[in-house]
DNA sequence: AATTTAATGTTAGCAGTGTAAACATGATAA
DNA sequence: TTATCATGTTTACACTGCTAACATTAAATT
């Protein structure tokens, strides 16, 4: 005895379009599977997202929110640098077990993020925080702050990709670009990886 | 008067995917409309490619080579830190300028590189060549050498993928992840971001 | 040179896709 | 109570990747 109307079909069709796009890339989902999925009929989800990007841009701005909140230093404490590496790591952590989440969010399957405030806000936030946490550790100016964001940021995004690309299994070279034995090396020293990287940072 | 057979097909079929998927990005390429391009029926090219996934391997591939050949350091003379530099500004110059087909080259367009022997072979020549440059440069173990690369390469395709999100027109922070007048000053100062980069790398 | 074979092309068709238009239902506001 | 509007359904269109069956012709074999 179910009712014509649903009744909570947008979140629904984000929480299952979340699962499935984490589950299987996002390039798997399809508008009507998801609405067989909801038990509504193909074209119900148009009458909440105006088209599939819309869609991919919800899945995405909730990756950031869990990102955001996966990287999130406290900056009314004082900022230290074991903070930002720790933070780092869950950074890289969250881009290789959320890796097809990741695709959307970094990715061109959203094309501007600016046709969707709730994503670009989301994914501002993540960068604001890291903002904030520079501006507590060294007194630079606000470029300077900036260049080491992105700087920062590049840097554990790049890992991320190039960590993927190479994390395969079998032997060096076998599957994917370079030694995975380095990858690897890579992934079980992170902390230190990242102490060098930051170090460089904050004192330069 | 033209014959049944094309004759060249398959690469006439690689120039045009290669030039449409850099043009309007891979999504958007089809095997029909490609086929329609070539003059030849829909599904000739399923002659050449059996699955749309091989047709991207052919595309990747040439992006790699095409990458290799920009970022190429001879060997044989002596290697110095601004070669390295001088080529990491070509990679993040490439990776800009071929941004769609950068996507093929390191998303997962193409699962498993292993399953296109060629594909995986250029994508190991740019890996190679870097790994036998900073063997010059500086006589660490390979162990060392390898992680050196898996660093740098991380950072110039850490760079690479946030210098697009953030390079969009308008305001700050109205498109995109960040500040844009900082993905401009990265972009405009690439030299001394590299050199800094390196330095650290070399020394340590 | 004649004939077989294999590579390369075509046609027809299936199952699936995003999305628009027209219509149905029912919760909410007037 | 009634009108409105958000939200659902049905139908349909143009497109997609891909397969199977068949046509053509270049190359290999006899």
């Amino acid at each position: 005895m179910k009712s014509y109307h649903h009744g909570n079909l947008k979140q629904e069709l984000i929480d299952c379009a979340c699962k499935l796009c984490e589950r299987d890339g996002y390039t798997k989902l399809s508008i009507r599977s998801l609405a067989k999925e909801s038990g509504v009929s193909q074209t119900a989800p148009y009458r909440h997202f105006k088209t599939k990007e819309a869609l991919y841009a919800s899945v995405a701005t909730d990756g950031f929110k869990k990102l955001s909140k996966a990287c999130h230093i406290d900056t009314n404490k004082k900022v230290l640098k074991k903070h930002l590496i720790e933070k780092g790591r869950n950074y890289i952590e969250f881009g290789l077990n959320y890796a097809n989440t990741y695709d959307l969010m970094f990715g061109t399957a959203v094309g501007n993020f600016a046709e969707y405030p709730e994503l670009l806000e989301s994914a501002n936030m993540t960068y604001e925080n890291m903002r904030l946490s520079f501006a507590q550790l060294a007194d630079d100016d606000d470029d300077t702050i900036a260049l080491k964001c992105i700087t920062l940021w590049s840097m554990v995004h790049g890992l991320v990709g190039i960590l993927r690309k190479v994390q395969v299994v079998g032997d060096d070279f076998e599957d994917g670009i370079g030694p995975i034995s380095t990858a690897s090396v890579i992934a079980d020293n992170l902390e230190d990886h990242l102490d060098r990287v930051l170090t460089g940072l904050i004192q330069s």
